[in-house]
DNA sequence: CTGAAAGCGCTTACAG
DNA sequence: CTGAAAGCGCTTACAG
């Protein structure tokens, strides 16, 4: 890489005049180095400018500072999150993050993904929605000892390895601001089942409703996939029903942005004919017309937090281990899409 | 990393009887082996399930198999795309990408950047606009050797280090379009003077509409910054002049987005009383109603040819490299925000 | 076509 | 608190 050939440790160790081994001391932050020794060393790789290379500290300690970020997600923007929070941890710790999308209907994800991390000696993998949810993954990379951390909608493993965002609860304080708006002929539109979110969310907004008097009939549930594309439909056939709805919770952005079209081109005005509710905060839900009210699920956090649990391994704060939020609450945001419903 | 310990080469080489230089000759598709002894290496490889360790690989051989896409773009959907391109390349050719954002405006944007490309002995660099632009930035990585493929909107530097996306002629294919629906009053919105891109579709907007004869006053061009928000500052800008114009045509997706949405506001209609065109064919351009008209970009394609390009040096492969397309002319994309002017 | 030796730049496990 | 030796799993440069 480097002509005018890059220092190593060995020209750190004859110029400051030290083995090494104490070098690599002061490299890794081990105490028991006298003051003076660490500062004459740590003068010299200022003066060397030399960084320790990271292929021949991984060889040699079977780490690789490499962390993976594995998903197979449709949803640019939870990515590009999860990737900024991820980002941020492996900066603070020098780290970093080699991505590595998949496809979890292929029959060989698994293999692939064992093999990309054996291959890489990955320190450890931030598993991202739905692949955080194949139990059959997880037991193949305990099997080849891969430390990992899931983000989750549900407590389904050791604390060590999830972060959790609590859907329930964030879609019972929808239900608070539906109900509080006085709406009582409510839509929903579903995500597809092979995510636990999707289950999550109607069946938390289910029993929220229940919770306050009202019920959510199956003919108030639309089965969208999580596309604008759903949203479109779903809403077309629960707006063409016989008494529709006065509001729709959708339970992503994308869907509830499809809502919005089709409620426009059939000529329903948002808010004040319809109330339109979406889950996720998106960049573009608040760049649409009118700005959609939504749930902000902190994915840059969580995913921050997912790679500092990663970390705690190899590092020794406590402080830094002690500030790991495992579970996290979304915040809800309110903007223009809705209203209390027009003949109340 | 494994319990049950990984196959190393020594491994292989024991098994199939030969050294492990001929092991290293058939991982690297060396030529010289005999049909024999290349077919017991690979059967061996296949029952040990082994893959070669990248970092040992690296340490001896000073590459890394890493590729780093560098960054600071405020659009999560160019990222994305750019990252789907260059990892299918990657997947190709056995390496993988190492995704590092930075901060253009940063004092030490550089120095962070050739640290993190020495520490990682990073094999060649993907640099996506506006840090494509620095040439601050090349002449450092030129200094360090370091290998680099640029995306760009012109061509300003050695023919191996560009992918060049023509907003030049993309432009023509829109004031054409305009031309053709009759639109004589026409307001451009302008993207931050920083990025190459937003002078380039400027001029060269500019430049088509003369050569239809046509102008552009400077009273029809609004500065924005790539910004929805900006877009829909400028479109309130141009909508209240004296003589609005019948058409605008945003330098970018996100702001064409924040004129629909001033348009709506102000109850002008999209296309009957306003034609709007955008630039980019991000994935909101077909998620809003009306669906926007605007260029699809090919920045996954582009992304794709960078990194094959920079793998050029390390492979072989004459067909491959054959295949590396280095100019790129946009699509236009057209939906349902276009229409003739109204008392034409 | 194949192999033995040395070395890439670090860390581990020990010794003192 | 510090260091000498061995080794991580490969490739390079040679030799034959």
């Amino acid at each position: 890489m480097t002509p005018n050939k890059k220092a190593t440790i060995n020209d750190v160790a004859r110029h400051a005049d030290v083995s090494k081994k104490t070098v690599s001391r002061v490299i890794n932050n081990e105490k028991n180095i006298s003051a003076a020794t660490l500062h004459k060393v740590k003068t010299v790789i200022q003066q060397l400018n030399y960084s320790p290379n990271s292929q021949a500290r991984g060889l040699a300690s079977s780490r690789s500072f490499l962390l993976a970020m594995i998903y197979d997600n449709p949803n640019p923007d939870y990515i590009t999150e999860a990737m900024h929070g991820a980002l941020s941890e492996c900066r603070l710790q020098g780290c970093e993050l080699v991505i590595h999308p998949c496809d979890s209907t292929a029959r060989d994800m698994d293999e692939s993904i064992i093999e990309f991390i054996q291959r890489l000696k990955i320190d450890g993998a931030i598993l991202l929605p739905p692949v955080s949810e194949s139990e059959r993954l997880i037991s193949k990379l305990k099997a080849v000892n891969c430390n990992y951390v899931r983000l989750l909608s549900v407590d389904s493993d050791n604390l060590d390895h999830i972060i959790r965002c609590n859907d329930r609860q964030a879609v019972s304080q929808i239900s608070d601001h539906l109900v509080a708006l006085g709406h009582k002929n409510i839509g929903f539109i579903q995500g597809p089942k092979a995510y636990q979110s999707a289950i999550e969310r109607k069946e938390g907004f289910r029993q929220a409703l229940e919770d306050r008097g009202l019920t959510l009939p199956e003919n108030r549930v639309a089965m969208g996939d999580y596309t604008y594309q759903s949203g479109m439909e779903c809403a077309e056939w629960l707006l063409n029903s016989s008494r529709p709805p006065t509001a729709i919770f959708a339970s992503n952005d994308q869907m509830a942005l499809g809502v919005i079209t089709t409620a426009k081109k059939m000529g329903i005005n948002i808010p004040t004919d319809l109330t339109v509710i979406g889950f996720d905060d998106s960049p573009q839900a608040s760049r649409v017309w009118p700005a959609l009210t939504t749930m902000d699920l902190h994915i840059s956090q969580m995913s921050q937090m997912a790679t500092r649990k990663l970390l705690t391994k190899y590092n020794d704060d406590k402080a830094l281990s002690a500030s790991i939020q495992t579970e996290f609450l979304p915040t809800f945001i309110q903007r223009q899409s809705t209203a209390r419903p027009k003949n109340t």
